[in-house]
DNA sequence: CTGAAAGCGCTTACAG
DNA sequence: CTGAAAGCGCTTACAG
């Protein structure tokens, strides 16, 4: 049995409802509402008890209308996958809360988004996390002064956008000095990240300041693809051995593609480390339950997500903000690079 | 630099912005951004260009206070946490997505909210997941007529409320049936799950039933807490070691309480599934990748997502809904329980 | 300290 | 087909 149209109206009250019960007008129940001080103890009492009794809350989008501020924020997600994503929208959540934000989310279905679906009509800021959203619209935001923060990618070139992201490139250099001072390997391959992915560009980068600091020569026969997936790994490891092109050590630009990498030396019966040294990034949950245990680099996800935020709502707030921000990643080392358990 | 407060003004069109620069009213603008087919061609074709000219998109807030509807449903979570959120919050997202709805999500911070955050006040209907919002708060929401549809907990006693949920039970009879009918184990152990959580408590009575169908006498040595947690798990599992308590098998209630337990007998020697089988529940990702990989139920987790967000987007439309839904789990069988890889 | 009234930016029934 | 006007439910400058 549901409620009639009318019973229902009626069970939603507004503040005229709290203000007649009351008998004030609804400035002053607004007022009660916003503790603006500025009411009598008397009258503060006979208001609240009439919202405690109506069950009275105000409706956001009356108030959203009147005081142009949505106390709201957004984030744009190219996806929602990986182990990446919880961490990071953890972080995101529980600052978002902190700051007395509400959360909207928006996963595109794979293409950038021309025109955003969070934005300046219904959001007080936007989130954008890796190629979520085109230029052009990153490029509005900036000329209509709608604060946004990046993660995990930097600014179109002149739009000055803040962005978040973690130390790639340094990461993946002390990584690959751990693959060759502590191991001795010169023969290092690599597999390539996503397509226009920044964290794999950066990592790329590492892996090839890497080798030149330590005078070894770059050896396009040493990468393949690995798009930060597991099947396209797992194939380019295969590949690899069945043309017999021989290395010690693999980085694999991301935790995914080694676990693929990992499942294809294990049904060949090459052993890790024994044969063949394997290392990822990130970190992601459970790197260390595998076997081998993977030595990577942590990439502190959920610290991306708060900071994101804490800037954002300081945007929001009228603050002027740097431009990029570099969170430190930190190396992992455990068995599958060869140190020993 | 940033613009001036006026620049900024101006920069935000409003519906009567077009219309003035169209030449026509701004209801007339309304009815060709909602397509009501009631305007000339060319009266549309002048509205539009004053739209694009003007980079004109309608303030949400204004067209919920005039709708009544907010086209955005909430989502409330008692953490976001565990692999089991990711494909969760996926299937929600893209199934509200995919029905016009925006999605806002709130974390509580450990405690059963009393008073939601998300409500009628600012969405047109939520998704409550477990033990997320309290009793009378939800008993509010049936009397105001407010949809809500529960996501892995049943209704409080009396409200009716439409939930989905997965068949803990059954799927883990058939788990229990492979582990006496096929291994032939009769000594097997179980690790009791989070408290107040319904899946424990159902997994609970799952392995109870499957005992007492096989004329297998219920040993409460056998049980220990496991809390769906993985420290909490490798402890208990190191604490009947150190006893001196056997069995030929243990069930974990969950896959991370497996992932703790699998770690408390490597470290100690004990080998899996040679010496003690193990066997969890969920299927999260990875599973198969761990040593040994692990013999599990599978929970379709996105599906539940998907299936919770149609049944709340019905609700919204005044349909009126069946009771418990339950999706079927499926048992996979890999190492960890004696059969071969 | 409190109220009347204007305003936030839309939508839509009504009239023409 | 189009416009004037009322209304959605709040907030707040202004007056008293």
């Amino acid at each position: 049995m549901s409620l009639s149209t009318d019973e229902k109206k009626r069970s939603r009250a507004t503040i005229d409802d709290v203000a007649k019960l009351a008998g004030v007008s609804n400035a002053t129940v607004s007022r009660v509402f916003n503790r603006t001080n500025l009411v009598t103890p008397k009258t503060t009492e006979r208001v609240r008890a009439a919202i405690i009794k109506l069950n009275y809350r105000p409706q956001a989008a009356a108030q959203v209308l009147a005081n142009q501020k949505s106390n709201t924020i957004g984030l744009l997600l190219s996806e929602i996958g990986g182990d990446f994503f919880t961490p990071m929208l953890r972080g995101i959540e529980s600052q978002a809360n902190a700051a007395g934000y509400g959360l909207l989310i928006y996963a595109t279905q794979k293409e950038r988004l021309l025109s955003s679906p969070l934005g300046e009509h219904n959001t007080d800021g936007l989130l954008v996390f890796v190629d979520s959203l085109a230029d052009s619209e990153l490029a509005r935001f900036k000329q209509i002064g709608f604060p946004v923060v990046l993660i995990h990618r930097s600014s179109p070139p002149g739009l000055q956008i803040p962005s978040v992201t973690i130390e790639n490139k340094n990461g993946t250099r002390r990584l690959m000095a751990h693959l060759i001072e502590v191991h001795h390997y010169r023969r290092i391959a690599f597999l390539t990240g996503q397509e226009g992915h920044e964290d794999a560009q950066r990592r790329e980068l590492g892996y090839r300041e890497a080798l030149a600091a330590h005078n070894i020569p770059f050896d396009p026969q040493l990468v393949a693809p690995g798009q930060f997936n597991r099947e396209i790994a797992q194939t380019s490891a295969e590949t690899w051995l069945r043309d017999g092109v021989e290395f010690e050590a693999l980085f694999t630009c991301d935790d995914e593609a080694a676990i693929g990498v990992l499942a294809a030396y294990k049904r060949a019966g090459v052993r890790v480390p024994e044969d063949v040294a394997v290392v990822g990034f990130d970190d992601i949950n459970l790197m260390r339950y595998i076997t081998p245990a993977l030595t990577t680099v942590r990439a502190p996800v959920e610290l991306v997500g708060k900071t994101a935020t804490q800037q954002l709502v300081r945007l929001i707030a009228g603050e002027e903000l740097a431009g990029v921000t570099l969170l430190p990643t930190e190396l992992i080392i455990r068995r599958s690079c060869g140190c020993s358990p």
